[in-house]
DNA sequence: TAAATGTAAATCGTGCGCGATTAAATCGCA
DNA sequence: TGCGATTTAATCGCGCACGATTTACATTTA
């Protein structure tokens, strides 16, 4: 048996306190769009295909309808989607992109980079180290049976 | 200027949906000893250093009163340690471990070991990830000035 | 020593995340 | 055709996170 390692050498609190600082350094840039960190999010699958059910967005983001239905709901009182029932299958809610939502999408997309530059590491690092974080969830998920 | 990235290429995105899956993947664990993620962490301190103020505490784990306060109330009426203003300083809150919070310890110390068997990844890859993972949030708080 | 300054927790309100349950629509199959 | 099983959202409750403010105590300084 090794030692007990001390939180700060825990990769669970790496991910946690990173994954924080992030949203920390996203935040005065999106407090300017009304948005927050999960919500931008979504606004970013939506850029990427407008028009999706809310089973689609789930799967994307792990998120179930607990937690996505109050949200979009809020997104869209304020404007940035409108929540419909699909006419074929009544069971789903399609969301799409108002004006103000498709609107945002030029200056938020830029965010990504402007924390690159904060960070201080290259683009290369970045793209490893994204791909390596993103293999450990895909194969926790795997394992989570 | 580039094209902006899909989400499963942000880094960002990798961030917090890996951090929510590690979660995922301590739960069961975690539910066995009627802790949740948060206070595995803030156990996790005590059981380095014993009898700490709260505010080293918010400090370490980068969270704040109003976070921590009401947590830290829920882990002592759980019983898993006392919260006791300091006698030379009255401001400050000394948290101890009772018996029963350190009596988790070393079954709680196992389950990051649990964790990297679980991701598949071999130990020395999960060290370079996680101090990777630490420089990019200790560069981030630092250009949050 | 009294007033100003600073510091540590606590409190309040809002928005996630998620377990558990419910309701409604669709599908499958006898 | 009809009825049970499945799928999709919605709802409810609780525990974080965090901005903003307040309260209590300590320290500095006039």
């Amino acid at each position: 048996m090794t030692q007990p390692l001390p939180l700060s050498q825990l990769l669970c609190f790496a991910l946690y306190s990173a994954s924080h600082a992030v949203q920390a350094s996203y935040k005065p840039l999106l407090d300017r769009m009304g948005l927050t960190y999960p919500q931008f999010l979504v606004l970013t699958l939506l850029w990427e295909t407008d028009d999706q059910p809310m089973s689609r967005l789930a799967q994307a983001l792990q998120l179930e309808s607990n937690t996505l239905t109050p949200m979009l709901k809020r997104m869209e009182s304020a404007g940035f989607l409108t929540r419909s029932r699909d006419a074929q299958d009544e069971r789903q809610v399609r969301l799409r992109l108002t004006e103000k939502g498709l609107g945002l999408r030029a200056e938020a997309t830029e965010i990504p980079a402007c924390f690159l530059a904060q960070s201080g590491l290259d683009p290369t690092t970045i793209r490893s180290l994204t791909d390596e974080i993103a293999t450990l969830r895909d194969r926790l998920r795997a394992a989570q049976t």
